[in-house]
Order: C-alpha cells, then structure tokens, then sequence
DNA sequence: GCTTGACTTAGAGTTAACTCTAAAGATTAA
DNA sequence: TTAATCTTTAGAGTTAACTCTAAGTCAAGC
C-alpha cells in the first residue's frame, strides 16, 4: 500500500507544492513513480520526511538535508559521514537551545517590567523598584 | 558618548548594512544623527539592538519587531500591547523549544543507531539489537 | 462514458532578510 | 594636508524556501 503526494503531504504537515520542492531538489530520490508517472510515497518513505523534517525543523538548510540524503543514497561506505552530521547537528541544537534560554531570561524579564507597567500605567518601574534596574543589568549587560 | 555604525554592530555581533537595513525598515526609529549626518549609537540604543536581537533570535520576524519598537515610541498606551507581545513570545519560545526536545531525542537515536552501524561496518543494526527497533518506532510513530 | 478532483511538469513569482555597489561626504592619523 | 578608512544614500542583487500557475494527464464515483 502506498500513499500519494497530497495523503503524504497531510502526513507530515506539508503541502504537496512542498513535496514537489522537495523532490525537484533531489531531496526524496527514494520516492518512485507509479507505471502512469504519479508518485507514490511508501511508509518508508513517510518515515524519510520525517526525518527530513527533523533535520529541517532543527535548522539545517535543505542544501545539507540532500547532502545526507544523497550519503544514505552511497550506501555503507558514509556511515561515518552520516553519524558525524547527526553529532554536529546535535551540538548546533543544544547550542541553539543554550542561546534561547538565555533569550527566555530576558523575555521573562520584560514580561516583569510590562506587568508593573500595566498595574501603574506608567513605565517608572525602576524607580518603584530599584532591583529590577540590578536585574536588568545583568541580563543585558554582555 | 556614542558610537559610530561600525561599533555599534560590533558590539551586537551584526554588520554596518544590516544595521542600515533595520534603520531603513524603520526598526531604528530612536537613533539619531550628528549634524553631517552620521549616526550615532547611544549606549540605550545599544540595548534596543539587544532586544531586537532577542526578539529576532527567537524567530520573531521583523515586522512584527517593527510593531513592538512603533508601539514603545508611542508611549505608555501600548503598554498591554507590548506585555503581550512579550507573553505570545514566550509561549511560543516554550512551544519551539519542546519541538526541539522531541527532534532532538530523535537525533539522538540516530546517534545511536550510526554509531553501532559505524562499529560494524554495515547497517544491519536491528538485527543485532532488536529492542532499538522498538525504540525507533516510538520515536517516529507520530 | 463523464465529471470532478487530484496529479503531472516546467517555470514564474514571492517573501524575508539580508548583502552589496557606487559615488560622494566625513573623520582620523601621520 | 593628504591618504586611508570610515560613513552616507539609493537602489540593485542574492539566497533560501517556498508558492503558485498553466496546461495537460489520471483516477474514482455515478
């Protein structure tokens, strides 16, 4: 049983123009065609966007998706091209997660600031509250 | 004191042209020029590009940034406004970053899986170890 | 058999966010 | 004062990732 490129484009939270992208940029070279030329996405294949989708949702740029794609493609012999892009990947999103924490300080900071503001009407908050200038410094200081 | 372009983006990690770009996008509104014409970056200014950053660094696009500065100049009307800007910006901080835990539980196993296929020299890793078969389909089953 | 809706391709168009160029003016160091 | 190095503008060009269009083909239900 197989899927076609608009039941596998609703799998995976694509449109099917994306699918189509996709193929075109020699992303989805596993997908094969039926014998009158519609594309027929096997649960294999699902499982492909998935991963693509993983590495993309992570922010790996699709010109790098394919480079993997095209390894898995090579066969056995890039294994080790292959694990070493799965580590890298993992060090730019825990770097990446690392950066938004940070991010999430300072988001949460103003979110204090805001709600002060919105109880007074006014912005004095710091002369309400000397602390959160303290506060403020340190988050915003590097 | 105050700094020239250059410095500025400097200090905030960006490049004289995208700081020109975001001043011509309106996103500069409160930098102000000597009288021949140059821009001068004000230590405040500074930490408004900070919070710009942190806005665009988690994925805020830039017109909406342009919103939350039109609405600062505005004064303290919009300050609900912009205390729920900030509360829709952590929402969707929180919700990316569960997004990546998930990915990255599955980059993970792709560690895993190539590491033990990098061991062997071939990718008949289910068959030797048939509980990560399991674990996969877990990962992927959504 | 016919209609309706999904599929095919090539290729054009869009959007966001830069990124660069050229020509001219400003600033700094020797 | 002069050379080198900024900075200014308007506007063109780039890149990634879609997004859509047109004209035609295919498939499913009646």
């Amino acid at each position: 049983m197989s899927y076609s490129i608009g039941e596998a484009a609703k799998m995976v939270g694509l449109t099917a123009h994306t699918l189509r992208f996709y193929d075109k940029e020699g992303l989805l070279p596993f997908v094969k065609k039926t014998s009158s030329g519609l594309r027929a996405f096997t649960e294999s294949d699902i499982e492909w966007l998935k991963i693509i989708e993983c590495l993309k949702g992570t922010g790996l740029p699709l010109k790098q998706i394919k480079q993997y794609i095209d390894w898995c493609m090579e066969g056995d012999a890039t294994i080790p091209q292959r694990l070493n892009m799965f580590i890298e990947q993992k060090k730019r999103v825990e770097e990446q997660k690392a950066k938004w924490e940070k991010h999430l300080e300072k988001i949460n900071f103003k979110i204090k600031y805001y709600e002060d503001a919105a109880q007074h009407g006014d912005l004095n908050v710091f002369e309400r509250n000397p602390k959160l200038l303290e506060e403020k410094k340190k988050l915003f200081e590097d």
